[in-house]
DNA sequence: GATTGCAGGATTGTAGACAATATGATTTGA
DNA sequence: TCAAATCATATTGTCTACAATCCTGCAATC
């Protein structure tokens, strides 16, 4: 009689993404609410909640009397993502470069640690959410949280980019240049760091195809599973 | 019969963010959902849905199970919103200077000549909408979908900021110094372009009193009239 | 006298039902 | 045969009622 509530707003919020990061959920694709509260087992207002943070974060479009969609980036679109991440994230290193505690960075290696982990294992679900999140974690650090909120946007938008025009099967924003950007800033050397960082900034766009979207699946519950 | 349905979320939001920044809604205050209700004429679900939106916009903060309160931002947070505007307003003037076009001059000439009737006239509304839209529409100029978000969860933030913390009662933030941007921006001269920006950033921000909040009225009614 | 426990009231969270709107197929006319 | 209008279906938008949670005031007890 007392039906599990299932799962909260912020859950299905993750779900969805790590779908969408996975291609499981193609752009263009339609996220029906109903369809959506079937699945988790959620009555439709929850869904409801859930499709509009998942418009903030830029992951879907939300068109009046019409519904939610999952967002195709166009190029244009990617590459303006990209440039206002060479500013923002080379705004966080500097910041960091200036002054960061040792327990943050402690935070930071621990972070790459499982992301080579992660990595060794070949668990994908873990390499996508780790390697989003050692920027997020750079920004966090800095203790700004605005800064923290506009990277926040920035990573899940990239993901769904990188969803939509990744060429290869491996992701590329691997642990190793972000070992590299945690010791330049251990050792305070802000011009070294935020090279590193342009560079790998550079690198994870340059395996970016910006050609055209191929064509949508639509087994919803096959995805979200 | 056929009661009018009321402002649109939109306008709800619009409504109140006004109140907060001509300080007839203070911070701390509690917005309950029901009393918001009643005042505009609206369904419980309708305000929920603005809320969101003013806690996305960083108005208000929403304690699960608690309700939602406008927002009392911290000395640090203030500093810091400032120090992200510059690094941000400094990006989008660096892109204008680049490549603006005729219209787009045009409409940034039209927006300052707005203000300055505004101020003119002396029209408090008017000149708290303009002179974030100011901002804004440079912003929207670049073209870039995300710099215009950023801009705007900054700029809402900065009204909020200003309210609070806002000494003298005139608003600083005055069409002269917008002007002088615009015309830098039409010479096609980043450095002096950059430069006024920053000096306009540290102007408003020199006008703000870092000490204590003072504390706050509870007139829900009268201040959203 | 201070603290803890316990109602009573108020507020938010959720679900379900109904209304409004858009889509797509079908039919009708030129 | 094609175009335009119409109706049926499906989906979203909104409202109302109910459930869960939290704060407030009071009283009892140590």
């Amino acid at each position: 009689m007392t039906e599990q509530s299932g799962p909260s707003t912020q859950q299905i919020v993750e779900k969805v993404w790590l779908s969408i990061a996975e291609r499981r959920l193609r752009p263009g694709v339609q996220l029906k609410e109903e369809q959506l509260a079937t699945i988790f087992n959620v009555s439709r207002a929850r869904i409801r909640q859930a499709l509009t943070v998942l418009e903030r974060d830029g992951l879907v479009t939300i068109i009046p009397n019409r519904g939610a969609f999952i967002c195709k980036p166009s190029v244009e679109e990617a590459r303006d993502v990209f440039f206002v991440r060479r500013t923002v994230e080379r705004c966080v290193i500097e910041r960091l470069c200036v002054s960061v505690s040792k327990p943050n960075l402690r935070r930071l290696r621990d972070h790459v640690a499982q992301e080579r982990i992660a990595n060794a294992q070949d668990i994908t679900t873990d390499i996508i959410k780790l390697s989003g999140g050692f920027h997020l974690l750079l920004a966090e650090t800095v203790g700004s949280d605005f800064l923290f909120t506009t990277m926040r946007d920035l990573i899940s938008r990239s993901s769904l980019i990188t969803a939509v025009y990744r060429n290869t099967n491996r992701f590329n924003c691997g642990p190793d240049e972000h070992a590299e950007i945690v010791e330049a800033i251990a050792n305070n050397d802000a011009v070294k760091a935020t090279h590193l960082m342009a560079h790998h900034l550079d690198h994870v766009e340059s395996e970016l195809d910006l050609s055209e979207i191929r064509d949508l699946s639509h087994d919803l519950r096959a995805a979200l599973s």
